[in-house]
DNA sequence: GCAATCCTTACGCTTTCTTTACAGGCGGAA
DNA sequence: TTCCGCCTGTAAAGAAAGCGTAAGGATTGC
C-alpha cells in the first residue's frame, strides 16, 4: 500500500488482517516504488495524492519492470484522472470513499488475473533437467520423470531457493513441517531418490550437491 | 454488447464506431451467449438486467469454457451486486451512468490484460478425443460421448488446465463447490468414469492421469 | 413412476513413507 | 599411520496412505 493518509491507512490495515492478506505500508512514492521492488508484492494499492511525487508516476514507473497489479484509490473522480491512470498501466480505479467489500473483489479480480499469467515464469533449467513449478512437471532430457509428493516439495524449494544453501532445518521443516525439523536422515533418503532420478552419475551429483555440516543445494 | 436499452446500444454504437472498434450485439442473455461462443468477441460488455436472464448467471455461463474478458455495465450500485459480479468471473464493473473515455480505458485495461494471456483455446484434441469447451461437447473417434454435469465439470477443468496438476482441492472445490475438499472419494469414482468413457483402456489411463497423493491432470 | 445421476461403502491393489541397517569418506587424535 | 567418530549415501522391508473398481441405495428431474 502505497498511501499517505493516516486514516486511510488504518482502515485497510484493519481489514486487510482480518482477510489473512500481509500489508506492507509506503507513505510516499519514493519509498513505494523501493517496497514495491524489494517486498515483491502480489499487489499495489496505490493513491494518487501523494506527497513527494504523483500517483500516476510511480505506477509508470513500476511498469517500466514489473507487471504486478496495481490498484489505484484516489479522491480523485474527474473522468480523466482515471483515463491517466488506467493507461498509465494501472489495472484498476476505486474513487474514496470505496466500499472494503468491493475493494477486497477487485483485489481478487486482480489476483486471478495475475495467477494465470506468472504460471509461465517458473521454469528452472539445470544440466539437462527442466523443473516447471506451475506445471508441477519435471523433465530429464525432455522425458517427463515422475516424483513422489515429498521428492517433488523438496526440489521445489531447493529450485525456488536455487544457489542457495538451505539448511537441514530449514528442508525438513518445508516439507515435514513443524516437528520434524531434526530427523536428518529423511533428507539423505530422499536426496538419494532425487540424484537417482535426476543426475546421470547419482554418486557424483553435478547440481544436487551437499552442503557437509548445513545442508543441500541446488547449483543455479 | 449484451444490453437490453435501445438508448445504451444505441450510445454505445457510436462511441465504439468511432473508434473503429467492430460491435456485435445481442439484446437478451441467450442470445448473448450463443453470440459469445459464434463471433469470438475480443471483449464482452454485460448488462446486469436482461429480459431473460441475469447478468450474473451470463458471465458465470461464460467462465464455464472461456477466459474473455467481461466487463458489466449495470445500473445497479450497490455493492453486493459489485462483488457478486466480479467473483462470478467479471473483470471489471462500472456503474451506470458513466463516462464513455472511462469505459474505453477500462476497455484497453482488459485488452492488455488478454493480450497477454490470450491462451485460450477452446477446443482441445487428446488421443482420439475432442473437448469442445464453448459446444459443451466431447467426442470419441468422432462420436459424441455423454457426460453427465459432473462428469463434464470435472473433464472441462483439467481441460482448461491441460498438462498442470490439479490438487484435490481444486478439483473439488471448483466441481462440489466450498466444503466439500476433503470428499477425495468422489474423485475416484468420477475419474473412475471419465476413464471408462473414454480411455481405451481405462485400467492403462493414457491421458486422465493420477498423481498420487496430489490430484489429477490432463496429459496435453 | 421411471430413468438418470449422484452419493456411499467395501475391498483388493499399488504407491509412498518411514524406519532400520550398513558401508564409505573425511578429519582429528592417538 | 591407524583408529575413531561424525556425517553422508545406499538399500531394503514393513507400515501406512492412497487409488481403482464395483455395486447398491438415495436423490433428482421429467
Amino acid at each position: 500500500m502505497i498511501e499517505d493518509e493516516v486514516a486511510i491507512r488504518r482502515f485497510l490495515r484493519s481489514s486487510l488482517d482480518r482477510k489473512e492478506y500481509e500489508l506492507v505500508e509506503a507513505e510516499n512514492g519514493r519509498h513505494g516504488l523501493q517496497l514495491a521492488a524489494t517486498a515483491s508484492p502480489a499487489i499495489i494499492l496505490l493513491d494518487l495524492g501523494l506527497p513527494d511525487m504523483d500517483g500516476v508516476e510511480v505506477a509508470r514507473s513500476i511498469r517500466d519492470w514489473s507487471a504486478v497489479p496495481i490498484i489505484v484509490l484516489s479522491a480523485r473522480g474527474r473522468e480523466q484522472d482515471k483515463v491517466d491512470a488506467l493507461d498509465s498501466g494501472a489495472d484498476d480505479y476505486l474513487t474514496k470513499p470505496f466500499g472494503i467489500g468491493e475493494l477486497l473483489a477487485r483485489m481478487r479480480v486482480a489476483l486471478r488475473h495475475a495467477a494465470k499469467l506468472d504460471a509461465s515464469e517458473t521454469v528452472l533449467e539445470v544440466e539437462d533437467v527442466r523443473i516447471d513449478l506451475s506445471l508441477r512437471q519435471v523433465l530429464r532430457g525432455g522425458v517427463e520423470v515422475h516424483l513422489t509428493p515429498n521428492e517433488y516439495k523438496m526440489l521445489a524449494i531447493l529450485a525456488r531457493n536455487a544457489g542457495r544453501v538451505l539448511t537441514h532445518r530449514q528442508l525438513l521443516h518445508e516439507v515435514w513441517g513443524p516437528g520434524y525439523e531434526s530427523e536428518t536422515h529423511y533428507l539423505r533418503v530422499y536426496m538419494g531418490q532425487l540424484r537417482q532420478k535426476l543426475e546421470a552419475t547419482p554418486a557424483q551429483p553435478q547440481f544436487l550437491l551437499n552442503e557437509p555440516g548445513v545442508g543441500y543445494r541446488l547449483k543455479a
